[in-house]
RNA sequence: GGGCGCAUAGCUCAGCUGGUUAGAGCACUUCGUUUACACCGAAGGGGUCCAGGGUUCGAAUCCUUGUGCGCCCACCA
């Protein structure tokens, strides 16, 4: 059973083969855990990466959080389901796929045709897919491969037409206007981020539309204001206060105007004339004031960025023509009152950077402010709203609630339809004025397919039950299958940069489709920034790859390097060095193993993980006492989602006690094999959440079972905390002795641990003191050894060999700290400080450096600790 | 313009609800090591916790103001 481990963990030969074994186990299905039937289940979906880019290390980072939650959960005895899946992101994914081929053959879509150019699309997406699953793999992720799923595969696509026609039944989905950004040149519509923003000088004008008119306003569009239904001015601002509300018909350049005037906040009183000609047709902040306000909407320009028919002489003219022909004539109104060049963000193309055209156009969206009778009256945002603000569902970290709410309070009507090919296709047709929602198309002749897809988050807003089985598992409001088992999730594990675009969808989804929240909790991830604190981006080139760096250093060191330093909600920073230290510690990890195995007889391979043997020395107390409190620790930090703190404690305990203590005392002294085994096997199922592989592969070279389904530790330990205390006061002299006899063995200062004879006496503090003073002092000139004798009871101390001799510290009596007074005086504070003062107030005179801090009182004790002394001199000869 | 975050050792960052002498990794200095590990060990140096003010017996931690970065949203007629 037994095998031997190579000197040096290597990664590479071990990772795919352990990966192979867990797959085959069937155990990443939570179908095949061996559990009672009334195992808590635990479920985290996999926020599905876009497939238009194989992924980089923030996703690893994201892997390495989730694999980690999800292994502990396992081991912890939880129903665990992690639920893999990719985003066919539509926009993202079409953009791409036409840069691409207008690079490779110059051809834009339009040249190839819808089906030619999807297919394209569709060999992109699963090329790029097989990539992103396999880096996924090599993480160590242990996702349900079985229950793979994509945002617009059959099931989903069930599931999408299922909900749109649910929610257009209920009144929630409805067709309406809304302005989109128009490119008058590419003669298609833009998402927001593909708009981009070009400072320019432009012109303002400041003029009144008529003469009668008594309100002047300023404009760096004068040809929009043919459009003008209302001037809007600042509530508070004195200078029209007795305007609002009134109504004007004005004469503009030939055109008749119904001018309305309205007070909005939005409206900067100290920009212009801070007077407002409100355009609803041709400006988004327009648009939403009439709306609010009840303005009618005037087009006034057209797709080819000419105007409209029906403005006289202007009609048919481009928007500049238009504006330099107004310009004029308000000039000879002698209307103009000003003309002046300011800078401003002109919104362009990104693709032909031609000036964007605000325009209005008939969308579909999700009315999220309707009242639902089958959310007991209330809207989707109200939900979303109360669930978050009466902690339903947490965020964390927590100050992501503000942004939350304060999002989520100014949500409009969602837009959810999208003038592009790659996407979802609306389960609507049409034909002259009517219109049909419905699975299929309707009977008879004539009606047309709705051309627009669905907006990518309609379909990812749906991913916690959507591949739980809905709409099949939903029957009369009642959830089985996967769904009842599974929904809600126990925590979406996500990015804070998509808060308001994903979360916010599937938490309004959830409570739409299944009256119920998605998830419990929502954990925030940072950024994972270049080493020079940039931000990773394909166009900047600094982005790294998972694979080139796990054949480098491993998974495990990648994953503990993304782990540890980090805390959620902040951005971290990529370096090569930090992996690097991870690998090492990986290693000495390997290598404590290595040694434990190496002198473990078999028969104690099989010895229970949870029942610790019993401890023969301090030493040997000190190791058991430190792994429980070390778990407990691991524990409770796993489930506050303090990663790093988790990994730290680990970290500590392995290297600086595990390690550099208890294997040392374990060379020198016998039958420690016992306690050796059970530590390690701990440690390795405490650190497998973090390290899967190298933990998998250590545990299966004694072991037949499975690490990843072992048993988590529980925290049995009886030991109270002033047990833990005084164990780990008492094992810190042996530290100390064998430091000092170390120190003092390298400086040639004094002969080795035999004449050094330590034994413990005393009675009176202050002829301690003195006598102890004069001890000092001969020992810092030259005395080579050290008898302390003692005729009695009560006394603590330590031994120190520094650089110039050996010094003593003493704990006497003698109570002098300025902390003690004050406190004295501060009853009230003493009581409520009481646990944490007492070892100041017991604080004495010492001399030198600080005092190890025991207090020995009893002579069975002393004897113990004699005894303690004598063999650590063993050790010390052994050495 | 609105909102959020960050500022702690030379560098990258931990430090939870305020509490012994502020920590880690890397880097640095000195020493050591053929037998678990050089992907190592021991010892050590290095910090006015951005600045001012406040609350408190006590502040890196809470409040306030300021400074310097970073991000998100609205992008302005």
């Amino acid at each position: 059973m037994k095998q031997e481990l190579d000197k040096t963990y290597n990664p590479q030969e071990n990772e795919d083969l352990i990966y192979q074994k867990w797959e085959e186990s069937g155990f990443f299905n939570p179908d095949n855990l061996d559990l009672p039937l009334d195992a808590p289940g635990y479920t985290v979906v996999l926020p599905p990466p876009n497939i238009t880019a194989k992924l980089h290390v923030g996703h690893s980072a994201m892997l390495a959080i989730e694999d980690l939650m999800v292994r502990f959960h396992r081991l912890m005895g939880y129903r665990t389901l992690w639920l893999p899946g990719t985003d066919h992101a539509a926009i993202a994914t079409q953009s791409i796929v036409e840069k691409k081929i207008f690079k490779e053959t110059g051809k834009t879509r339009h040249d190839l045709g819808k089906e030619a150019f999807l297919q394209e699309v569709w060999k992109f997406v699963n090329e790029t897919q097989a990539t992103i699953l396999h880096q996924t793999k090599k993480m160590g992720s242990s996702l349900d491969w079985s229950r793979l799923a994509f945002t617009l595969d059959e099931s989903r696509k069930k599931a999408v037409t299922r909900m749109f026609v649910d929610m257009y039944n209920e009144g929630i989905i409805y067709r309406g206007e809304r302005i989109v950004n128009w490119c008058p040149s590419c003669h298609s519509t833009l998402s927001d981020d593909e708009v981009e923003h070009k400072e320019q000088t432009a012109k303002l004008y400041t003029f009144k539309y008529s003469a009668d008119f008594p309100i002047a306003i300023s404009t760096t569009r004068p040809e929009t204001k043919l459009g003008d239904t209302a001037v809007a001015v600042n509530a508070k601002d004195k200078r029209y206060a007795e305007y609002i509300g009134q109504e004007y018909k004005v004469n503009f350049c030939g055109q008749e105007l119904n001018i309305k005037i309205i007070a909005d906040y939005n409206v900067d009183s100290s920009f212009g004339t801070g007077a407002l000609g409100v355009t609803p047709a041709h400006s988004m902040v327009d648009w939403q004031m009439a709306q609010s306000n009840n303005l009618p909407i005037i087009k006034v320009i057209n797709e080819d960025g000419l105007i409209r028919p029906g403005f006289g002489a202007y009609s048919g003219l481009k928007t500049g023509e238009a504006r330099e022909l107004i310009v004029a004539r308000l000039k000879e109104q002698g209307l103009m009152e000003k003309e002046e060049d300011i800078i401003n963000n002109l919104s362009v193309c990104y693709r032909c950077d031609s000036a964007i055209e605000p325009l209005p156009s008939k969308q579909w969206f999700i009315g999220v402010d309707k009242k639902l009778e089958r959310l007991g009256g209330k809207s989707l945002k109200e939900k979303a709203l109360e669930a978050t603000a009466q902690r339903d569902i947490t965020f964390i970290p927590e100050r992501f609630n503000k942004s939350f709410s304060d999002w989520m309070n100014n949500l409009h009507d969602w837009c959810i339809s999208r003038q592009i090919w790659f996407g979802h296709a609306l389960p609507v047709w049409y034909r002259g004025e009517e219109t049909h929602v419905g699975f299929e198309a309707p009977s008879g002749d004539g009606w047309q397919p709705d051309e627009d897809t669905l907006d990518t988050w309609f379909s990812s807003g749906m991913w916690t039950f959507s591949t739980l089985g809905w709409p099949d598992n939903f029957k009369d409001g009642v959830k089985s299958g996967d769904l009842a088992r599974f929904h809600p999730t126990q925590v979406l594990e996500t990015g804070y940069e998509i808060l308001t675009l994903w979360v916010s969808r599937m938490i309004m989804m959830s409570f739409f489709a299944l009256g119920e929240i998605p998830f419990k909790d929502v954990y925030l991830h940072g950024i994972i920034l270049d080493k020079n604190g940039k931000k990773m981006s394909k166009s900047k080139g600094n982005g790294v790859d998972p694979l080139a760096i796990i054949p480098v250093y491993g998974a495990d060191a990648v994953r503990l390097s993304l782990l540890m330093g980090s805390t959620p909600g902040n951005d971290s920073r990529y370096s090569d060095e930090k992996i690097e230290s991870k690998r090492n510690f990986i290693n000495k990890l390997w290598n404590i193993s290595r040694f434990i195995l190496s002198g473990t007889p078999e028969e104690l391979f099989t010895a229970p993980t949870d029942k610790a043997p019993v401890p023969k020395t301090l030493a040997d107390k000190w190791i058991i006492d430190n792994l429980q409190s070390c778990a407990s620790a691991v524990t409770s930090h796993l489930k506050n989602y303090n990663f790093s703190l988790a990994a730290e404690e680990l970290n500590d305990f392995t290297w600086n006690k595990l390690a550099d203590w208890y294997l040392e005392i374990a060379k020198a002294e016998k039958d420690k094999e016992e306690i050796l085994i059970y530590v390690l096997k701990n440690i390795l199922v405490l650190w497998h959440p973090f390290i899967p592989f190298v933990t998998e592969k250590i545990w299966s070279s004694f072991n037949n079972d499975l690490l990843m389904v072992a048993k988590w530790p529980t925290s049995t330990s009886v030991d109270t905390k002033t047990d833990s205390d005084k164990i780990n006061n008492d094992f810190r002299i042996i530290q100390d002795l064998i430091t000092a006899i170390r120190n003092a063995r390298s400086e040639n200062k004094v002969e080795p641990a035999l004449k050094l004879e330590a034994i413990i006496y005393g009675h009176n503090q202050v002829e301690l003191l003195e006598s102890q003073r004069d001890m000092i002092t001969s020992l810092k000139t030259g005395l080579k050894s050290l008898t302390i004798s003692t005729d009695g009871a009560k006394i603590a101390d330590a031994i120190t060999i520094v650089s110039g001799g050996i010094e003593v510290y003493l704990l006497g009596g003698v109570d002098k700290t300025k902390e003690k007074e004050r406190m004295q005086k501060e009853e009230l504070n003493l009581v409520k400080l009481i646990g944490l003062q007492e070892a100041k107030l017991n604080n004495t005179e010492f001399v030198g450096r600080a005092p190890v801090n025991i207090v020995a009182a009893e002579k069975d004790k002393l004897a113990a600790y004699q005894a303690e002394l004598s063999k650590i001199k063993k050790i010390m000869e052994n050495l």
